[in-house]
DNA sequence: TGTCCACTGGAAGGGAGGGCTT
DNA sequence: AAGCCCTCCCTTCCAGTGGACA
């Protein structure tokens, strides 16, 4: 174990890092490679903003880590800086509405760009509408609302909200106008719009397509010039990262973060070059810091049934089905002498486990045997289980469960 | 060819816990 | 304090459903 002055020592003089910022995700360049016919686009659309006009609503499509909220965020930034300096009255609301999941949320982070401010919960949407237009009625200017991840919305709220916002500028009077971006990751959730919603947030629509290896290299050599020092990274270690993150369809801020992680693994362990191999342990770290803080955050019976799908898989080596899975459950909830929760709310859970990525559930019929779905673990047992076992309330069960998968498939 | 299993997944609603306004 | 409203987790009810089997 290092002592705390050698570890200060080794993060402070760095032997690998210059500027390890330039790598996190919320990091924005002053220039993004291989997207400026994107940008170009999103620019000519939103700068009549400046002439005080109301641009175009945008509608960006495109997969994760393609670059879209990085491109807005940018072409925003410089737009903003703009108006500031030509004197023109430019209001922008940035929501990631996966963070703000609600439409009160949304609602009011877009109030609050207008100065309004509105308590956390207490309110109606409604009233927080309200409060906003009637502020914005007393204002005059451009207002840009980026509604980033906008399925998630729509998947869980409904479009009621987006109508709402598409026509807020009837409500308005006509000195202050609002345009909206939408950005999304889903192509076949525009389908399920209502259509009037559909075609004034269609005005305008940008692709972003997802970057190729090539690509993906590109963008790494550019950051890891301003973040690492010269001639750390072996050769192999951008290619590797790019062709890692190609393979899952092209994600630059995963190339990103697998380059920023494989640098702080070189450095926490005092080593002066990166290396492929800090790459591979780079990719395991992520995944698992992603498990940890999925499971961590679960409510109670959904670890119960995680940890039923732990038992009930033989810690990942089989596959299990939803009565099985609920079985174990309920054993677990007698033994625990907790209340259990239906058949349907358990089903509902193994729904949950598969959109966070922990678990892989499949629907399959057995004919005579009925349909069901066919569980598989997607996460490595071991981070699972120890954050299970932290939980005071079930770690009697999780010890169990440790003895049962007994580790042996761990890294 | 129809039956029927073991579920799925939609819909509506409730109530606890939070916090607002008046 | 009363009266609202919101979110989260959950319940109840129920109409499907793919395909092995008789």
């Amino acid at each position: 174990m290092a002592s705390l002055d050698e570890i200060f020592d080794t993060v402070a003089d760095s032997r690998i890092f210059k500027e390890r910022e330039k790598l996190l995700p919320d990091y924005i360049p002053d220039k993004l490679i291989h997207r400026d016919k994107e940008i170009t686009r999103l620019a000519h659309t939103l700068a009549v903003a400046l002439r005080g006009e109301r641009p175009n609503n945008v509608f960006i499509y495109g997969l994760t880590g393609t670059g879209k909220t990085a491109a807005t965020k940018l072409v925003l930034r410089k737009l903003a800086e703009k108006a500031f300096s030509r004197g023109v009255k430019l209001y922008v609301a940035y929501v990631n509405v996966r963070q703000r999941d609600t439409p009160y949320r949304v609602m009011s982070d877009i109030a609050e760009a207008v100065g309004v401010r509105v308590p956390f919960t207490g309110l109606s949407t409604g009233e927080v509408y309200r409060r906003f237009v009637l502020r914005a009625r007393k204002m005059r200017g451009v207002m840009i609302i980026v509604l980033d991840e906008i399925d998630f919305l729509v998947k869980k709220h409904g479009d009621d909200i987006l109508y709402k916002l598409v026509r807020v500028n009837e409500d308005l009077g006509g000195n202050f106008k609002v345009s909206l971006i939408g950005i999304t990751n889903s192509v076949s959730f525009v389908e399920n719009l209502d259509p009037r919603v559909k075609s004034s947030l269609g005005e305008e629509e940008i692709v972003f397509s997802p970057y190729n290896a090539a690509q993906l290299r590109d963008i790494l050599e550019e950051r890891a010039r301003e973040a690492f020092k010269p001639g750390v990274l072996d050769p192999d270690v951008i290619p590797l990262c790019s062709a890692l993150a190609a393979r899952e369809h092209g994600d630059a801020r995963r190339a990103l973060d697998l380059l920023r992680v494989a640098g702080e693994i070189a450095e926490r362990r005092g080593e002066s070059r990166v290396t492929r191999s800090h790459v591979m342990l780079a990719r395991l770290e992520i995944e698992r810091d992603r498990v940890v803080d999925v499971v961590k955050t679960l409510p109670l019976h959904s670890k119960l049934v995680l940890a039923a799908i732990v038992e009930a898989t033989g810690g990942g080596r089989r596959t299990a089905t939803t009565g099985e899975v609920y079985d174990l459950y309920k054993q677990y909830v007698s033994e625990l002498g907790l209340e259990e929760v239906t058949f349907r709310r358990v089903s509902g859970i193994i729904g949950e486990l598969d959109m966070l990525g922990i678990i892989r559930a499949r629907t399959v019929s057995r004919g005579r045997y009925g349909k069901t779905r066919q569980i598989e673990l997607a996460a490595d047992p071991d981070p699972v289980v120890l954050v299970i076992s932290e939980d005071p309330i079930i770690s009697r069960i999780a010890e169990k469960l440790g003895a049962s998968h007994g580790g042996s498939d761990s890294v």
